[in-house]
DNA sequence: AAAAATCACAACCGCTATTTC
DNA sequence: TGAAATAGCGGTTGTGATTTT
């Protein structure tokens, strides 16, 4: 057997816009004794209020922790690159704004962002423009917020391992849910790296290349040929998981104790880390990506933090 | 000045996953 | 173990405010 019904749909529940009497009677009643069952909250305050009506009411409006006015140009800019990514998942977005609520997140969506994205031809990303052209133009732009977007979600995510020694992270991790716990490692540790991949096959993966074949700031240590982009992606998941869960092989270089090839792999891990550290620079540049107002956090793991991971897997 | 149109947002509806009995 | 309640979520609606005609 069940419980009993929350709502008795015929005792006639008031409906529609709360007074503010109602609010003081709901907001004095949480305060005092907390919401704790739902159900028997009306009851127990005084409301002729469904219980869910209650939690709605609290939850989107007189919850103390919401912060109410108009959203900040940041806001507005999250929402949108969070929105290129996760779509309409209004909570996953609200648990990136503090203090804002999806309800509150959605309307401002739908009322506001939608309109403003349609007049400037950006509420669908265009299918296939010429290179160039305006539409490429807004591609790149829905591309761009897309990779921020998912850099944030990452850095997040990455959060949550932080304390097992993982990639370190910034102010990003207070604000990260409690929900994370639940976060899977492995989804969290690739993420940076499919981003990096990306990133990697992207037009600046490109202009980087072509950059790299002609400027004469070049070091000469570095090879002309770069190490594939697999590889660079590979060392940084292992150096990621290193701590949660020992890489079992590195793609290139030797197991540990095959000690023949040490010195000429070693060599080639250091090369592939310069290149990355540089790629990310140009990256970065290029985007100007990664330095927004979670405090000039890199979402990517430190080369000295990937080098020690790194040689370390591989060669002790 | 009044009617119509539009905007903004709180609240409700209905669905789903989870929890409880 | 299954049925039903609960909580959370996204979509939609209702309504008051504001702007336009």
């Amino acid at each position: 057997m069940g419980r009993a019904p929350c709502c008795d749909r015929t005792k006639g529940l008031k409906k529609g816009p709360w007074t503010p009497e109602e609010d003081k009677l709901l907001v004095d009643y949480i305060q005092t004794n907390g919401h704790g069952s739902w159900r028997l909250l009306p009851k127990l305050a005084g409301l002729n209020r469904c219980g869910k009506s209650c939690r709605l009411r609290w939850t989107n409006y007189l919850r103390p922790d919401i912060m109410r006015g108009p959203f900040t140009p940041e806001e507005q800019k999250s929402i949108v690159q969070l929105h290129a990514i996760v779509g309409n998942k209004w909570s996953m977005i609200a648990a990136q704004l503090p203090g804002r609520t999806d309800n509150e997140i959605k309307n401002y969506w739908n009322t506001h962002l939608k309109k403003q994205l349609r007049r400037m031809g950006l509420d669908e990303p265009p299918p296939g423009p010429a290179a160039g052209s305006p539409a490429a133009r807004h591609m790149a732009q829905w591309e761009t917020a897309r990779l921020e977007a998912e850099a944030r979600l990452s850095l997040l995510a990455t959060a949550t391992v932080s304390s097992s020694g993982a990639t370190a992270t910034t102010a990003a991790a207070t604000s990260a849910s409690s929900s994370s716990s639940t976060v899977d490692l492995k989804a969290c540790c690739a993420k940076p790296a499919d981003i990096f991949l990306r990133l990697w096959s992207s037009d600046i993966g490109d202009s980087f290349r072509r950059n790299r074949k002609t400027a004469a700031a070049v070091p000469a240590a570095v090879p002309a040929l770069l190490p594939p982009a697999s590889v660079v992606v590979k060392r940084m998941q292992d150096a990621m998981m290193i701590k949660q869960e020992p890489p079992q092989a590195l793609l290139l270089g030797p197991g540990p104790g095959d000690d023949s090839s040490a010195a000429s792999n070693e060599t080639e891990v250091a090369e592939a880390l310069e290149e990355y550290q540089m790629f990310l620079d140009f990256a970065g540049e290029e985007l100007g990506l990664f330095h927004g107002r979670h405090g000039g956090f890199s979402l990517f793991p430190p080369l000295d933090v990937l080098a020690e991971a790194s040689l370390d897997t591989a060669f002790k």
